[in-house]
DNA sequence: ATGCATGAGTA
DNA sequence: ACTCATGCATA
């Protein structure tokens, strides 16, 4: 199925370097088209489908969806290709995460396969000629699960396809943060591959950004860029929170090495130009999004500040009170538990810049339901960590080369933060924009 | 850029 | 039922 196979202008569904963000809008399928899902073709067990009123449909299912989705919980792996960020404690899942790799693209390499000795990549701003529609019904490439729904696939993953890997370039110095001395098997010395601190991070971040919007790439362009070359499609969405340190430090630290790679690509490709397809999928309906209304939403606010974690049926009351269907209720707690954890009491610093507060587990005092965030912080006492909390510029908002922030805390973490704990902190710690208000929360697991 | 949503994995 | 990673849809 050659679909536009001839578009050399790759991914550019936007395409609007002007500065800030991509906008979405441009972004396939629009707002109004529950087109297809990329991944997300999973089995329905969801029994609130029935609430739903089948506004799903289920299309076909494997055993989840296919790619990246078991890594995702294993933070660490990351394809071997690239020798580079081959560290101890994320290799582990490598093959895994080749694996999932290549359910992504299916129709890409085909499509691509005209260029083989292109370093698919693309060449953005140039030509962008038709987007490149992805509409194009690709046949979900199905990974063979096995019964544990995990990878267990054909091998020509990624690799064996002509497309990916390639680079033997050398990026930046700046850039690149391996040093050589880990070349054998052994235990190499620690790297920011390995461990990157929260300020290599953000630094890279920062770079990154600057980079990319240099290219003329949008962050939509780079989310499928990944998915061409590693394997790994990620959305906007994604590259703009790991942009913006919005991500946990666990997924910043997962992210970074496929970005990074992305990074070299784009600077040293020269005017090779891959065309590539995206891949649509299959579709699978998606619950509209439920606007909450604001009044509701203080009242959700409030009862959060109380109680994170309401039980089912406090649930269920809250939202016959609210009318809101439980399930929406629910998830809002969960986004909401969610963000709290970027969200961080920090902003309870002194003037020295001490920390204060937090101590409590809960108070009264709540916080209006503002919307920007604090963010930094770590959640979860338990791996590494300290935070030091020191917001900075609102990376959301800053053009490109004005971003100040420059030093966040420097939480130099170290460690390969083992998987087994619950590892969920989050290294963005950007904006604070008014250091006055907020809840702190921080309430022991114990409920 | 962010709110609501999905789903795998886990407790 | 929750967490976590991720993303569609939208502001």
């Amino acid at each position: 199925m050659a679909m536009a196979a001839s578009t050399s202008g790759l991914f550019m569904g936007s395409s609007s370097p002007t500065g800030h963000s991509g906008s979405p809008v441009e972004f396939s399928y629009g707002n109004a088209q529950p087109m297809p899902y990329i991944h997300r073709n999973f089995d329905m067990k969801y029994d609130d489908m029935a609430k739903y009123d089948m506004k799903y449909m289920p299309s076909q299912h494997q055993n989840g969806h296919g790619h990246l989705n078991h890594y995702a919980h294993n933070p660490w792996s990351i394809p071997s290709d690239v020798g580079s960020w081959s560290n101890p404690g994320m290799t582990s899942h490598l093959q895994t995460l080749h694996a999932d790799i290549r359910d992504v693209k299916p129709g890409l390499q085909n499509s691509d396969v005209g260029n083989p000795g292109t370093t698919l990549h693309h060449r953005p701003p140039q030509h962008m000629h038709s987007p490149p529609g992805w509409h194009s019904p690709v046949t979900p490439t199905h990974l063979n699960l096995n019964g544990n729904g995990h990878q267990l696939q054909h091998g020509y993953g990624i690799h064996g396809m002509n497309g990916m890997l390639s680079p033997a370039h050398q990026i930046h110095p700046s850039l690149r943060d391996h040093d050589p001395a880990d070349l054998e098997g052994g235990p190499h010395t620690p790297s920011d591959e390995d461990a990157p601190s929260s300020d290599d991070l953000e630094v890279f971040a920062k770079q990154f950004k600057q980079r990319r919007i240099k290219l003329g790439f949008t962050q939509a362009d780079v989310g499928l860029a990944l998915g061409t070359l590693y394997g790994n499609v990620f959305s906007q969405t994604t590259i703009c929170r790991f942009e913006a340190l919005q991500l946990s430090f666990k997924n910043m630290c997962k992210l970074k090495p496929l970005l990074q790679k992305w990074l070299e690509e784009a600077d040293n490709t020269t005017g090779s130009t891959t065309s590539i397809d995206k891949i649509a999928a299959q579709g699978r309906k998606r619950k509209k999004r439920t606007s909450i209304e604001v009044t509701v939403k203080g009242a959700l606010e409030t009862h959060f500040m109380k109680q994170p974690k309401p039980q089912a049926q406090e649930i269920t009351h809250l939202a016959d009170q609210l009318q809101l269907e439980k399930e929406v209720v629910r998830v809002w707690f969960c986004n909401r538990r969610q963000k709290e954890k970027r969200m961080t009491p920090a902003a309870q610093l002194g003037p020295n810049g001490e920390m204060m507060g937090l101590s409590d587990s809960e108070q009264n005092d709540q916080s209006p339901p503002q919307r920007h965030e604090m963010k930094m912080n770590s959640v979860n006492s338990d791996s590494c960590s300290p935070i030091h909390p020191n917001g900075s510029g609102d990376v959301g908002h800053m053009g490109i080369g004005s971003m100040g922030m420059g030093s966040l805390s420097s939480l130099s973490s170290h460690n390969p933060m083992p998987p087994s704990s619950g590892g969920g902190h989050i290294v963005s710690m950007a904006h604070l924009q008014s250091p006055v208000s907020h809840h702190h929360y921080q309430q022991p697991p114990g409920h």
